[in-house]
DNA sequence: CTTTAATTTTATCCTTTGGTAAAATATATC
DNA sequence: GATATATTTTACCAAAGGATAAAATTAAAG
């Protein structure tokens, strides 16, 4: 395995919400919470909304959408809950919002699996970003993981057309590397949600990890070693 | 990889919940629930009493503790809200009959590695075990995701103390199977949150598997497949 | 400064939700 | 089949939760 390049131009750490929220996937309300027409993006408007956002996904990433409260995430917001309806005019919007921010970040990295490259490269770049991912956003994929353990009640619609389109570009890439040789006759879509399942179990579980090994991402020591365990087995799994 | 011996003595289906609730590791509440003193178990108290796990482990399955309500839980059970209580007599008792079911019968696959055999065969017939239990018990599996994602609030003291013992314990099997040399230098912690992350996964995502693929572990097809596909990739990967 | 618009607070509403009381009905035992 | 016990139903309640109205306050623009 090559020591891995630091692809820096794809960093998840490179990727704010802000330059992603195009309103997609997940097409963005038009300008119903924001009231349109007048003048708005305030200092004060960015920021409080930004605050809600944070506290929102905290509380959602806990008990889902509907175990969560709007009291809850108003004050962990340190709002008063009217006040934060005047941000987001219900908790559906509200949620929307936080989904929409977590969706783009989370798809990014595997839009970026590029067949003229080497898979061992690709796919060892692909784990480190999920990996990070996990390190980085831990609340938001909570929040993911809890909608689609709900049966995805809002995703379902993207699933089944967006990222099914993605999944499916993506899983032709990696049969090409099956076909030239570079990769052990594996079924893309079974690896690719072997990536997806470990690499998120160390966000969404992570209390139980914290439990048996009293570690966690944050620690940047376990951090690596984690990346690459899971990456030893993987591509010794996979490569030719 | 040698062919699958059939373990009859240790499958899943073999294990009913009455056979392995004898209040551990959660404690049954000291027989607070069932009408103390009084005859009970009485075949219409026993047959309730199934129907309303049963439907509380989907409605939590689906919305976690916080966000399943009681009315849920009894329109799906065909009964009363009043009814339900006077089986369990509160949500969280109710839940904690859930989690308590659900936990022995997740936990006993691992207790059964057998540092005598070999890792292959052991290894195995774990995945096996795990993957059988997300085509079993995909509610009870979603439940129990639910819980730790929201911080295992009531599972904590679990983890802590009884899962981290056992954990412990196979992770020195494990390590024996590496000083043998019967196995890559793997981490056991890492290799067993490997085998649950990927394991789960199909039980916990199953919605997002059904958008992408349009198959669930139901499938008999596509269950072996995916059986056989983790495997080959893991053992590929922590055999020498 | 004053005027206008944006933000925050206070008071309040209606629905849902976990849970109780007590009456009504069914089941079992003698 | 009468009596005691177990189960189910009906009628509620208090608290929590999402949401609105309108008053009060703060910030911005001229």
């Amino acid at each position: 395995m090559t020591p891995l390049l630091p692809l820096a131009d794809r960093t998840l750490e490179n990727m704010t919400p802000m330059t992603l929220n195009q309103g997609f996937p997940l097409p963005a309300e038009p300008d119903a919470d924001r009231a349109s027409g007048k003048r708005r993006d305030s200092r004060i408007q960015v920021r409080n909304r930004e605050k809600i956002l944070e506290a929102a996904t905290e509380i959602f990433s806990m008990y889902g959408y509907r175990g969560a409260t709007l009291d809850q995430i108003a004050e962990k917001a340190a709002m008063s809950k009217p006040n934060l309806l005047y941000y987001f005019s219900s908790k559906e919007k509200l949620y929307l919002a936080v989904l929409r921010d977590i969706l783009e970040i989370w798809l990014q990295p595997l839009k970026e699996l590029d067949e003229r490259e080497s898979p061992e490269r690709e796919i060892s770049a692909y784990i480190d970003q999920k990996i990070r991912f996990s390190q980085l956003y831990p609340a938001a994929s909570r929040v993911f993981a809890n909608e689609i353990v709900a049966g995805a009640p809002v995703l379902k619609p993207v699933l089944d057309s967006y990222l099914r389109d993605i999944v499916k570009k993506k899983a032709r890439v990696i049969r090409k590397w099956v076909k030239r040789g570079e990769l052990a006759d594996v079924d893309p879509y079974h690896l690719i949600m072997m990536i997806w399942a470990v690499t998120q179990h160390y966000a969404d579980f992570a209390v139980q990890i914290d439990s048996l090994l009293g570690k966690s991402l944050d620690d940047e020591k376990f951090y690596n070693q984690t990346r690459k365990h899971i990456k030893r087995i993987l591509m010794r799994g996979i490569l030719k």
